[in-house]
DNA sequence: CCAAACTACTTAACATGTTATGCTTATGCG
DNA sequence: CGCATAAGCATAACATGTTAAGTAGTTTGG
């Protein structure tokens, strides 16, 4: 993650918080509870990182008014500006991690964390 | 994880202050940069797992009166039966991990995080 | 219909990850 | 020898991981 950090410092975002936002452009509005689970993220940390990024004014936060529990999350204007500035630098850095390790080594780590992760101890 | 903090919380221990003691184990006295090498571990966070460790009494630290710059961590009698008393239990753990995910899965992802953690991207 | 159980999220407290900085002791070199 | 530099740790500051509790809103069984 350190050359994904560097690249992210020039614009004040931390890996998961970076995360957060990909997940939420990638899924529209949607409420923590499914970015944890998508993200990887404990609530407890998702919250703090949800308050950081409204902090920065990436995200909007609204209640629900379905179910007042909920809140559904939302990407700013600028939230998007950062992500369309950031994209492409990220998507060339996944793809070279790829390319240094072999296409095939690259998806047979992922199938094995995706197995160990479902593994039930 | 989840296991091991489960396996470790009846000792009052964390995953990283048990990974710490371990080495000290199998390596006997043993300086700080060395077992920071070795358990993955930055040297901040090592400097208070060793701190913590120490209050615990689980282990001692002396200065190295070759290099006083360097310090020798060792184990104390403490420290020794801990290990003793868990040991057992962690290691069964790890083999029914091994077991679970299938040898052969188990040692190509090893092999596989080893040789993304020996890439320089 | 209502109290108990549950869901979604927040807060708190502590441990660690990460980067930058500081301090002490060693070393290399002119 | 004397100083600049480096090595080995420690500290600080902030973000996250993790577990336990707390709060507000919802659902459900009697």
């Amino acid at each position: 993650m350190g050359p994904v950090r560097q690249l992210l410092s020039g614009v004040d975002l931390t890996e998961q918080q970076w995360r957060v936002l990909r997940v939420v452009q990638e899924s529209g509005p949607i409420d923590p509870t499914q970015i944890a689970d998508q993200a990887c993220l404990l609530l407890p940390s998702l919250t703090r990182i949800l308050q950081k990024l409204e902090e920065k004014g990436f995200i909007d936060r609204a209640r629900d008014e379905t179910d007042r529990r909920r809140q559904v999350v939302t990407l700013t204007a600028t939230g998007m500006e950062v992500i369309e500035q950031n994209i492409d630098a990220s998507l060339a850095l996944i793809e070279r991690t790829r390319e240094k390790m072999g296409a095939e080594d690259y998806e047979a780590l992922l199938d094995l964390l995706r197995k160990l992760n479902g593994l039930e101890l």
